[in-house]
RNA sequence: GGGGUCUUAGCUCAGCUGGGAGAGCAUCUGCCUUACAAGCAGAGGGUCACAGGUUCGAGCCCUGUAGGCCCCACCA
């Protein structure tokens, strides 16, 4: 048999485990008609991406169910692949570029594109890898990639599709720019910040000569743009003014005051300058008044020519030009400080420029409806459920989604043009030709947003449009995972584009998790530099360390903190788990070819071996309940539970006197207890901890010469809760022997007993089945009680006066120290026990004295408390004739 | 402005459908007991933010208050 290093090292075994999996095809599901499918799409990480905790509480997430799910029978599907990520990645390749003196312009799209892909080949299967690290159990065989030729088709056919229907249309509209990507940007895509700026007061005089008019701006540098002053309509104050004309001071364009609802009376001086090009809400009031639209900014905000003294100026150096000028011609008035809003792009943290300019745009509302519909059914549910308030509330305040991106690295715009009549058409095909005149047409040079291709993730994966079996078999997927992050980018977008293209949810459950923050609860960011690489925790601790961490105390969709600590606590258990394994192997091995039998009969069992297999039985009931609900943390905590304290704590340090003695049966009876349970124990656990159950697994198989290289914990049988292996009478009596141990172990630390030390332990028990309990429970209750000799009996006799005592349910125990007693604090002990009881009495009885409580309370909770009183005041009576006999 | 969420032991957090307050770490006291000192045995430590309400019974449900965090919208 192998030996087992005393301390569990996962250096050696993880990378060895995977590619034992990988190699033996475990991950791949396939279409089985004998089997119900469970499947979990990746989110797919960029393939710019570096493997973060984000992605590791996201994927162990995904691991444990379907590790979970493929134990318990089910065909379980978890599908990876990594998305192209269109700004993040351009923005990689353009600076890489810059570099060796180039402009994407330099070298064309074509090559551009080219350079790319190399790109993606180099880099793209980093993150990958990094998640094999983790042990994600990943169908790699079906590994997809945004780009690929699959999504593709399913990217064209999408788009052609809303086209027909209208739900996908071009127009001028004002939407988010960034002026350092260079590119449109989607709401979704625009992070609000607080930051310090200013309010500056001007005053633009009337044409007429008879004044001005006063309001103030942020961003007086798009004052060249203004093409109104407006004013509310019910405002007394400007009721003259509306109609009038005023002259646009260092530009001297005349422009009309106009009156709209948009401005509020009570803000400022209840003017606001009008520069539709700029501006979401003037472009708006632009609209209603058929106000012209002056661009006066580049693409990247710096001023147009038409201003030349500030032409070629970026906006901020445009801004101090222009309010320098301002204040020499008497038009800025007062500078106030102010603290606003700011939109800044997610990607690069650009401040956004509000923009004029042809997009394209999904037109939301009649998809967002469906949407809402179905979660508002439960065709598909969240976990936590309130995460539902947030997708409703996005949805149902939703705009038009603008989809095209300046940029070229991405799914490009199936649109075409033809430069001689205009015509436009939108086709699958890869060229046109104009439907009108014959003439080949020109492609929209715009790409699509990252998001288009991501939504339709859960079905382009899987062969849509083209009808698949893995299609029909595999979707809807069952669970998502993501964090609470992400429900706006991309858990809405697949739900309204699964219901509107294949007609179903995508998914039936999303599972929403939280952000891994740092010790101090702040976010891990790169700009900290507080990130720790989960890569780093790996080589230090193991993967399953870092796993079991990342589930355990926190509950789903809040978010936690990260400390080396708790990663300790896991590795420790792990080692703990790895050296009960090590315990009972060792054991096995003595016994030779008896350490392996199959079966042991009932008779041959012991009270303590019913009560573990009970137990354990009930955590695999628990667990697998909790797992269908979705509280991975809580199952977790359950399988450490049970594992450390019943089956390490109790049960091994029950059953060693047995394995160390000599009678036979006896001990096969414990062995086999023990491989029955650590075989079912390692099970539960292996979801969590997958590297280290499922090595000792393999060896427990080689040691009962079972092994053959298909063995894997991975593919082994979930446990099933048996009704047979509920034994209550024994759970009972080893409950009862527990209260015993406990007692006489507090008794002794109490007087600073070292274990060396033994002692005669007396139990005193007026009842036959107690002392039947006790018994059968000697060889290990003397071990456990550090005794020297154990005597059951039904009275005192012969039971040293000064003996020590304790009191647990239907009996006493005593435990003779002559010379160590000391009366006095055996008697304040005793006095302390008593005035416990007699707590617990009175609580008992002020229930049970509540007629209301006897009428109301379930029938089964009245009969619980009537059995908790008997039972103190009977151990209350034992107390208050100890404390008599030692006041003698 | 709208919505969400949190407030439980010194710290970080669990607590599943309401039925005698838990874990990890930290602290204190003993133990190298032939699986494990990455361990074992014990101990201390909490008016579950506050105020009401529902209930036989509330950490858990409802209302309000205070404070923290997050998201969305946004008055130039």
């Amino acid at each position: 048999m192998k030996e087992l290093a005393k301390n569990y090292d996962p250096k050696d075994i993880e990378d060895r485990l995977y590619k034992k999996w990988e190699t033996k095809k475990f991950f791949h599901a396939k279409v089985n008609p004998d089997k119900k499918p469970f499947t979990i799409v990746i989110p797919p990480p960029n393939i710019t991406g570096q493997l973060h905790m984000g992605h590791a509480l996201d994927n162990t997430l995904q691991d444990i169910l379907i590790r979970y799910k493929r134990m318990a029978g089910y065909e379980a599907l978890w599908l990876p692949g990594t998305d192209h990520a269109s700004i993040a990645t351009e923005a990689k390749i353009v600076e890489a570029m810059k570099a060796e003196g180039l402009t994407k312009e330099d070298l064309g799209r074509e090559k551009f594109l080219e350079r790319a892909w190399d790109w993606k080949k180099q880099y793209g299967g980093r993150i990958v890898k990094q998640l094999r690290k983790l042990g994600s159990s990943c169908d790699w065989d079906r590994e997809r990639f945004t780009m690929d030729e699959g999504c593709n088709k399913a990217v064209k056919e999408v788009f052609c599709n809303l086209y027909k229907k209208g739900l996908i249309y071009r127009g001028e509209r004002i939407i988010n720019w960034c002026p350092h990507c260079l590119t449109s940007i989607s709401d979704a895509e625009v992070n609000y910040e607080d930051q310090a700026g200013h309010f500056w007061h001007l005053r633009y005089p009337y044409k007429d000569g008879s004044g001005y008019i006063e309001m103030a701006t942020t961003r007086p540098e798009t004052m060249l743009g203004d093409t109104a002053v407006a004013v509310n309509p019910n405002d007394e104050r400007y009721k003259d003014c509306v109609g009038k004309t005023v002259v646009l001071p260092l530009v001297g364009r005349e422009i009309p005051v106009i009156a709209d609802e948009y401005v509020e009376m009570e803000f400022g001086t209840g003017v606001v300058k009008i520069t539709p090009a700029h501006d979401p809400n003037d472009f708006e009031v632009g609209l209603r008044h058929d106000l012209p639209v002056i661009n006066v900014l580049t693409e990247d905000a710096r001023i147009v020519d038409d201003y030349p003294k500030y032409a070629g100026m970026d906006r901020y150096e445009a801004r101090e030009a222009i309010v320098r000028d301002l204040q020499e011609c008497g038009a800025l008035t007062e500078i106030e400080d102010y603290s606003h809003n700011v939109g800044t792009c997610y990607r690069c943290g650009t401040t956004v420029e509000p923009r004029v300019s042809m997009q394209w745009f999904v037109k939301m509302e009649p998809l967002a409806g469906p949407a809402i519909e179905a979660v508002k059914r439960g065709d598909t549910k969240f976990v936590p459920e309130h995460f539902d308030k947030t997708y409703y509330h996005w949805l149902e305040n939703i705009r038009d989604w603008c989809i095209s991106r300046q940029l070229w690295w991405g799914h490009r715009i199936p649109a075409f043009y033809c430069d001689c009549c205009n015509e436009m058409t939108v086709t699958k095909e890869d060229s046109a030709v104009c439907p009108k005149c014959g003439k080949p047409m020109r492609q929209d040079p715009d790409t699509l947003d990252t998001w288009f291709s991501s939504a339709l993730w859960p079905f382009s994966t899987l062969g849509w449009p083209d009808k698949t079996e893995d299609f029909d078999y595999f979707y809807p997927t069952s669970t998502l995972v993501t964090g609470y992050d992400i429900i706006f980018f991309w858990v809405i977008r697949m739900m309204f584009s699964g219901i509107e293209h294949t007609g179903r949810v995508p998914f039936d459950t999303v599972l929403i998790h939280g952000l891994v923050r740092d010790s101090q609860g702040r976010k891990m960011s790169k700009s900290l530099g507080n990130g720790i690489d989960p890569l780093e925790v790996i080589d230090k601790y193991g993967a399953d360390a870092l796993r079991f961490t990342l589930i355990t105390g926190n509950a789903p969709g809040n978010d936690m903190r990260f400390y080396w600590e708790r990663i300790e606590a896991s590795r420790n258990f792990a080692n703990k788990v790895w050296n009960a394994s090590r315990f009972i192997m060792m054991n096995m091995e003595q016994l030779g070819e008896d350490g392996r039998v199959e079966a042991v009969p009932e008779s041959a069992l012991t009270d303590a071996d019913k009560w573990i297999l009970a137990s354990c039985n009930d955590v695999v009931k628990a667990v697998t309940e909790n797992l269908d609900k979705y509280e991975l943390g809580v199952a977790a905590q359950k399988v450490y539970d049970f594992i450390w304290e019943e089956l390490c704590d109790w049960y091994i340090e029950m059953v060693k006197p047995r394995l160390y003695g000599d009678e036979l049966e006896t001990k096969k009876a414990a062995i086999w207890t023990l491989r029955s349970v650590l075989s079912d124990a390692l099970k539960l656990l292996h979801p969590y901890m997958p590297f280290v159950t499922d090595e000792i697994y393999c060896t427990l198989k080689e040691a009962e010469g079972k092994y053959t290289e298909d063995t894997s914990i991975m593919v082994s049988d979930w446990p099933v809760y048996s009704e047979s292996r509920a034994y209550p009478v024994e759970k009972e009596a080893i409950g009862l022997v527990k209260e015993a141990v406990k007692s006489i172990r507090a008794v002794r630390t109490g007087m600073n007993v070292p274990p060396s030390r033994k002692a005669k332990v007396y139990v005193v028990t007026a009842q036959e089945h107690v002392k039947g309990i006790f018994e059968g429970s000697r060889v290990f209750f003397a071990a456990l009680g550090y005794a020297s000799e154990i005597i059951i009996q039904h009275d005192k006799t012969g039971i040293e006066a000064d003996a020590v005592s304790a009191v647990i349910p239907g009996a006493t125990l005593y435990i003779p120290f002559a010379e160590l007693v000391d009366i006095e604090k055996e008697t304040e002990r005793l006095e302390k026990e008593k005035s416990r009881l007699e707590g617990e009495i009175k609580r008992s009885n002020g229930m049970l004295s509540n007629e209301k409580f006897i009428s109301k309370a379930p029938q089964a909770k009245v009969d619980e408390e009537r059995a908790k009183l008997e039972k103190y005041t009977a151990m209350l009576a034992q107390v208050c004739e100890r404390l008599e006999h030692l006041k003698k």
